[in-house]
DNA sequence: GGCCTTGTACCCTAATCAGGGGACAGCGCC
DNA sequence: GGCGCTGTCCCCTGATTAGGGTACAAGGCC
């Protein structure tokens, strides 16, 4: 799955930034890099599609998040959808949570804080993603950890460990039966616990529970 | 929110970590930081159990996933209760998706890997979470990435309108009476939809296809 | 005018689930 | 030494779901 990290030619790059300084400081770093080529250096999304057309398509894309005109975050899913084989880095000087989420979800392979960015570090982030990572700041992945932690709420503490297995299980997909097979457990024992977690949780059909499990936790 | 990245005093370490050697080569190089101390440099959960009884409480648990006896992924609920205070990082030889999703619900602030990480970079990603950042390996990253990204979801398009509202209504915890009820429709009907929606989302039961509709859009 | 997709409805059989019940061992609390 | 909770297993009945048909009217597409 990897791609090389070290790529014999040079990885075209993109970058799109409207602050002419921080334009060219990536430039004349990035671009003087023997891994790196840059095609591309403009100021604004409408800038970057008209050279998409001219150009060859980069491998790699930073992109400003706020913009004038149509912000990065606003071209990220058209942009994932014209170049599906292009990862494109996200780069801000706030680490708002929002807008990470907006980004991740729109399927950003990258988000980097400016300020907390050296530009080794930036050179670093784009071999990560040449490499098949991810290049996400510290104060970034934090923010992205925070949604994969269930919402703060009632049932974990009523739930015994055993109970919750079975419910990720079930919230999953399985059946009573695969569940039983997965925990290497009667199905009637996999019953019961269905039971006990329908009282606990006050429902009564495996619909209401999937949809409680879907808005409470998961 | 972040904490101090340069605290006055020496930050206590916890390293919890099978392999002998890796255990070694952890504690020689960061417990010589200026940053860091040692107090518990231990090979299984059951031995950290013991410490954390007659040692301070570290800030920063480095913690490897397999061990023998209860793994680190076992472990790391319970630790997370009885330490809310204690960043985990989680330490291991391959980045498995599914544990790394484990991890990252249960709370863990990090999740390196071992054999692309440098000792330096190990320093690193302990600083960068007592900054109140998270430290992920960028493959690690990139797994995690694709769980903020809609699953390939072709149903908007292929769903007739009727069939999105049957599925929303299922979705909701409702039975197919229920549904039926609902729509003013007969229940074989409404057993023809679901019939319908199982062909076109290629599932096989009513659990498939809600863990499908909780992941895939909803 | 055919062909395909929807929306609607029915029938059938087998599998699964819902909701009762009971049982017993282990563990912790008082 | 009980009492409660958990983890495990079993039985039963009735409701629901799974998956396979068939049917027909309406509408779109070629």
């Amino acid at each position: 799955m990897p791609v090389s990290a070290h790529p014999i030619f040079p990885v075209a790059l993109a970058i799109v930034e409207d602050d002419a300084r921080v334009r060219e400081l990536l430039r004349e770093y990035l671009c003087h890099q023997p891994e790196f080529s840059c095609p591309i250096v403009v100021g604004s999304v409408e800038e970057l599609w008209e050279e998409l057309e001219l150009s060859l398509v980069p491998r790699v894309i930073l992109l400003d998040v706020s913009l004038p005109g149509q912000t990065g975050l606003q071209a990220l899913p058209e942009l994932r959808k014209r170049l599906p084989g292009t990862d494109v880095i996200l780069q801000t000087m706030h680490d708002d949570p929002d807008r990470i989420y907006q980004a991740l979800r729109a399927g950003a392979t990258g988000y980097v804080i400016k300020n907390a960015t050296s530009l080794p570090q930036y050179k670093q982030a784009i071999l990560d993603v040449l490499a098949g990572g991810a290049a996400l700041s510290p104060s970034v992945a934090r923010k992205a950890l925070l949604h994969f932690q269930p919402a703060p709420s009632q049932q974990p503490e009523l739930l015994s460990a055993r109970e919750q297995e079975v419910m990720q299980l079930l919230v999953d997909g399985l059946s009573e039966k695969q569940v039983a097979a997965r925990l290497t457990l009667s199905p009637e024992t996999v019953h019961t616990y269905v039971k006990r977690l329908y009282g606990k949780l006050q429902v009564r059909s495996r619909g209401e529970l999937l949809a409680r499990a879907a808005k409470g936790d998961l």
